[in-house]
DNA sequence: ATTTGCTCAGCTC
DNA sequence: GAGCTGAGCAAAT
């Protein structure tokens, strides 16, 4: 788990707060971030670390403000289906998925290119 | 492979 | 508040 809580420092000193969407947002990114090319990881992994719901990642990825930056492409349903991708479809999410040398057979990604994102945080 | 029911946060009214 | 919507999930069929 890696941020229910969100730090803030101000002239006052530092303080704590719950998580707000955006910053569900934000640490989305970041762990995005974290999947090399070549690789790819699930919305139920992302919503287990930052302990909220899958769907609640579709959302923040669809609403990415910084597109080109977010590697939105890099994220398939829990059984390695390819869910959306609103900047150009499903055509789109697997052209990019195998220019960076992801298999996609029908829709799917093979187990073996999820990475499991618990194990890079923990090594 | 397809259907069915559950979930949860955001959005709208 | 109440009701709707989904870039989801999992179990049953």
């Amino acid at each position: 788990m890696i941020a229910m809580i969100v730090m803030e420092s101000s002239n006052n000193g530092i303080k704590f707060r719950k998580a707000k969407y955006n910053d569900i947002k934000e640490a989305t990114y970041m762990l995005l971030n974290l999947v090399p090319p070549g690789k790819v990881t699930t919305y139920k992994e992302l919503a287990i670390l930052l302990s909220t719901s899958p769907r609640v990642i579709g959302r923040a990825l669809k609403e990415n403000n910084k597109p080109i930056i977010i590697p939105c492409h890099r994220v398939v349903g829990s059984n390695g289906h390819l869910k959306g991708y609103s900047m150009g479809g499903l055509e789109v999410k697997k052209r990019l998925l195998l220019i960076e040398g992801v298999e996609v057979k029908n829709y799917t990604v093979p187990k073996k290119y999820i990475l499991k994102l618990t194990d890079i945080l923990m090594s």
